[in-house]
RNA sequence: GUGGGAUUAGCUCAGUUGGUUAGAGUGCCAGAUUGUGGCUCUGGAAGUCGUGGGUUCAAUUCCCAUAUCCCACC
């Protein structure tokens, strides 16, 4: 049946190749032409994951938007890997594409890699935008690279993608960088930055970031924002909720996690009102300017 | 009541054949976290070594007494 009847959700589902997760764990497994080789952390079995394997899972997974199975290339890479690294993704994609069997109901989107160089991902963007495909994504960003770098990448990405096409950047998810990232033309993010730090205590903020597990806040009966209208910032305090991580009680967790991601569907609520008004620029100005972001680089 | 064991960081425990600033795990405090799952990583603070005596140049360590706890037996 599917996602969407199994999670009773009847809006957009996204799911990922599993290219990422070789990435995060790249001790656990060896990358070949053929796919990825590792094994189970749970009986020890060897397995491979496959672009053809990726497509095939995520065409049972039932998901409106579909993930190619791509290599994220890790930073620093040298420029001779990253290019290989590249060329292998293309190549990926050309296997997905043909593997894909829900091309009807389900849209394959392809990664742009090339790592930090500006001419790999240019020829990264070619090769990918020569599938044509209903959307297409960069990779390989956000993996520790200085922000400056991030941004100037977009700024060789963008320019070579289909405007008429969604343009998503992945595993992008602070304030800083959902901002700058939209005034150079991506309309897609997906992060787990505000679950994660809501799972660690920390939440963001209209007076910036705010580590609500710390002990200053034990006796602080103020919401985590003032300025918030969310169901956590209206019923409970900062002690409360601090309280509640520190005696790992799960509900604490879910209301930073909740506030999270209430704060960053606002900022980019606000943000497709301030591209409405033809004012995003002045938009980051204010934001940065009371929001007191210090982390981009 | 008798015999044995224990007592070292908030907690669970190492350790010192008597010798500079007594360690670990966990917890606590503070950071990090960017293609999710209570994880992980990086720093930091933290102990009159149960108490009182004795021996000794020197005792957390050896000796005596004492307190508390555990086990066995009466």
């Amino acid at each position: 049946g599917g996602l969407h009847r199994f999670m009773n959700w009847d809006r957009g589902i996204l799911t990922d190749s599993g290219g990422y997760q070789v990435f995060s764990l790249s001790d656990l497994n060896h990358i070949t032409e053929e796919g990825v080789g590792f094994k189970s952390h749970i009986d020890g079995s060897s397995h491979i994951l496959t672009p053809e394997k990726s497509i095939q899972i995520q065409n049972d997974l039932g998901a409106d938007i579909i993930m190619a199975f791509d290599e994220c290339t890790p930073w620093p890479a040298e420029r001779d890997y990253a290019l290989r690294s590249l060329q292998r993704t293309t190549r990926w994609l050309d296997r997905c594409i043909r593997t894909h069997g829900r091309s009807h109901d389900q849209a394959l989107f392809g990664i742009v890699q090339g790592s930090t160089y500006g001419d790999l991902r240019r020829q990264s963007a070619a090769e990918i935008t020569a599938f044509d495909l209903p959307g297409y994504a960069i990779g390989g960003l956000s993996v520790g690279e200085p922000g400056d770098l991030m941004r100037q990448m977009l700024e060789e990405t963008i320019p070579l993608l289909p405007s008429d096409r969604p343009r998503y950047l992945m595993g992008v998810g602070s304030p800083d960088y959902l901002i700058d990232a939209t005034i150079r033309g991506i309309d897609l993010f997906d992060c787990v930055l505000p679950t994660r730090l809501g799972r660690n205590g920390t939440v963001l903020t209209s007076g910036g970031r705010v580590i609500v597990r710390d002990a200053q806040y034990a006796r602080d009966f103020s919401p985590m924002d003032a300025k918030c209208s969310c169901y956590a910032c209206r019923n409970y305090s900062r002690a409360y909720i601090r309280h509640l991580i520190k005696a790992n009680e799960m509900f604490g967790l879910r209301l930073t996690s909740w506030h999270n991601l209430h704060f960053l569907v606002n900022l980019m609520k606000q943000v497709r009102e301030a591209i409405v008004a033809d004012r995003l620029n002045d938009f980051r100005e204010e934001f940065f300017a009371d929001y007191g972001y210090t982390e981009s680089e």
